[in-house]
DNA sequence: GGCTTCCGAACGACCGTTTGTTTGGAGAAC
DNA sequence: GTTCTCCAAACAAACGGTCGTTCGGAAGCC
């Protein structure tokens, strides 16, 4: 044969995985072409396939590294010895800060990965489980220390706080008044407290 | 010509912007092909352009009829005369509804708006800020009232409540325990109490 | 007959992928 | 210092197939 595609993780490969993320993030999986690629790249379409197997390849090593962001992030702030409180906190202010520091990543991570073959969207699934896991251990825990209302649901209320999390930056954009940091931290406050002031009767 | 691609509203076009809905949200915009369509159908592929002039046609028709069924249902919401507490229950209960009953639909209007032609996608675009400024509203009116913290900062609260709400059907599976109105209520529940027990002290 | 509806073939363009060959440079051998 | 060998990287061309769209004509129905 006269070029192998290994296994390998090159520099160069690197560089393509980085571009196709941008790519997919801006026009979708199947709205990007090889072609797409392969000029944003300054190649010839065939000759990106020295360093990859297919397009699904790349597709799935997009997704896997932003999946393995989240759960590096998420277990730092469900192993911290603190209040619910402050590990939900933490939790959400690094799920905005990595979301918005791999922008590309992130978006490909939440829109495009349905377009993974059954096997490795089963990989993905796992970890997005595990991910939802840990939100679910701090509602749990915080529940159990009488720091959240009892009659939350828990499964129920961990839903809802990723659902907003990974809504917030598909609205958000470079060079706006607000930072990652400052987003995350208003983000849990929000959910902390709610719209009504404290004592306030239930309606 | 032999067939005129007007822009009557047929019983038979409804059917082909019916299964559009469901192609699309399932696949994609650019995954769904017209062989997919006409599959849908039980037709050839050419035969669908004596009643669409496009695909992206299509596109659009999804996307817009999705974003006037939140349109609808949201100023219904807004123009009550009623307590901004009542009326952010109802426009979320609404939206939740709105979103499970249409829920192809919905995913488009979400997910695939954005391969819409620039044109079409303004068009789009200022009735998403049209629904935007509605919960705005009923945020500005509850602070205004004293119903909400006068430290919301009202952009920030629409989004996360938007945001919340347009997530909440991606994992949303017919027949689970919740119907549409229960997780509605329960996810305007949340969000005006927040997990925190009330007259905690803030932490 | 006129209308709607669909077929079936064709259009040029582009798809993802494979292949054989060329290129430029690094390292060893002399 | 020149040759020779080897290799990774990219090119250019082609593969079979599918893409969205057009169009002439054939049915079926009023």
């Amino acid at each position: 044969m006269a070029q192998t595609a290994e296994i390998t993780r090159s520099p160069r490969r690197a560089e393509m995985v980085r571009a196709a993320a941008r790519l997919f993030s801006e026009r979708g999986y199947h709205g990007t072409s090889m072609q797409h690629l392969a000029d944003a790249l300054g190649l010839q379409r065939g000759s990106l396939y020295a360093h990859i197997g297919s397009k699904q390849e790349l597709l799935f090593d997009v997704v896997d590294e932003g999946a393995e962001r989240f759960l590096e992030r998420g277990e730092k702030a469900v192993s911290m010895t603190a209040l619910a409180v402050v590990r939900l906190r933490r939790l959400l202010v690094g799920h905005v800060e990595t979301a918005i520091e791999h922008l590309d990543a992130a978006t490909v991570f939440l829109n495009e990965w349905r377009y993974l073959a059954p096997d490795l969207a089963a990989i993905v699934q796992e970890k997005r489980d595990r991910y939802e896991g840990m939100v679910r251990k701090i509602v749990e825990d915080g529940i159990a220390a009488g720091e959240f209302r009892p009659d939350v649901e828990v499964r129920f209320a961990a839903r809802l706080v990723l659902s907003a999390g990974n809504w917030t930056y598909a609205w958000f954009r470079p060079g706006g008044e607000l930072g990652p940091t400052e987003i995350g931290e208003r983000f849990a406050e929000l959910l902390i407290r709610g719209l009504q002031p404290p004592g306030e009767a239930r309606r």
